[in-house]
DNA sequence: AGCTATTAATAAGT
DNA sequence: TACTTATTAATAGCT
């Protein structure tokens, strides 16, 4: 809102995007308050910064006292509907205690998330080995499938357009950065093929997957 | 910010206020998300009516491992003197039934594996709209992340080799597909930009990418 | 940290 | 409830 429009993508420039952390949590922290104070509306907001910092208001009473309300709100809303069940059964057994099935669902979640904005190409690069090996486990399961799998015809919405727009995009640029790499990993080895008989066949300008 | 000032005070008219916290809840959510994108911070907004609905936005993960995250933040990391309970005990009041919360946590887990085999060319074309949203709506946080990334040099596991050579696999398959679909969608005005100026650069032997 | 030129949000009005 | 528009508020790029 100032000077230029902005892209609604992650700030590259350090300080800047410091300064606009700084700017916008005061501006967010502001709007949450007069959210409140005008339309009489109970407002939390945390906010970690890149760094783990914790910035945080609550409008009425404490951060604790919010979060309880949450609790009570979210869990005592939901329907009671038990007829949900998916792939993931399977890997859960029957009778185990329900606060450990949703701690190990919890850290699935967390894993899966992790796994895919790993090898999308933003990954932190910090998974350890058991987080791998538990991913490498679920992929067995969807290889299988796609090993077989006859591709249908997908119907077009924009959040598959986009989706397989960046899915391209950073295969390509996954791999333009291993050709760079050039060290004898063992997927530099393949990496290798690819570049000596294909000659950068799947890489291209990023260009052309823009909207 | 329109046609006159604002005190900063409760508005009075029930209908202007209903209308305000409308139009500022928005605002508010879509503030933290700009947030959370240009300055790769996490941010959580919990917003209680008057009435007592709930809003509510995580920017990453869900809004209970926010509050996990705040928990240890404030109480444990710090030596505070108050009441230190575990983000166990918060995240499991009495009133909550287990079952459900587990039903919840699967169905997420789902969506993701759904989301991922589909875009690994092994879906069954039977994701939904609504599940597409929910799906774009975690990608958007991973795609900002994705496309200003600096990748870094995985460590080469058994695991990250496997999912990467199928990664390529399956993008390539799923281009080739796309090709020969050759018809009008969105999809395939992008493909068919491919296709014109690169001469099929997406597209080589499976053979290779075999171990 | 301050200073503007601009963009973005939004209070009223329709 | 949704759209339009006149204004105010927020803030990006600089210093």
């Amino acid at each position: 809102m100032a000077r230029g429009k902005i892209q609604l993508k992650r700030i590259e420039n350090p300080v800047h995007r410091q300064v606009t952390f700084c700017k916008r949590r005061t501006g967010l922290l502001k709007k949450a308050k007069e959210l409140s104070v005008l339309c009489d509306a109970e407002v939390g907001v945390m906010i970690f910064s890149p760094q783990g910092k914790l910035f945080e208001l609550a409008t009425k009473g404490t951060m604790e006292g919010m979060i309880d309300k949450y609790m009570k709100c979210t869990g005592g809303g939901r329907g009671s509907s038990s007829a949900t069940f998916t792939a993931q059964e399977q890997l859960q057994p029957p009778n185990l205690d329900p606060k450990d099935q949703v701690n190990e669902l919890k850290q699935e979640i967390d894993m899966l998330q992790k796994g895919i904005r790993y090898m999308f190409g933003g990954g932190d690069g910090t998974m350890n080995l058991q987080e791998l090996l538990l991913l490498e486990k679920h992929l067995e399961y969807w290889i299988s499938h796609i090993r077989s799998a006859q591709v249908t015809h997908p119907s077009t919405t924009l959040a598959q357009a986009r989706f397989t727009a960046e899915f391209l995009k950073n295969a390509n640029k996954y791999l333009l950065e291993k050709i760079e790499e050039n060290n004898n990993s063992v997927l530099d080895a393949n990496f290798a093929t690819v570049e000596t008989n294909y000659s950068y066949p799947l890489t291209m300008p990023n260009e052309i997957f823009e909207f």
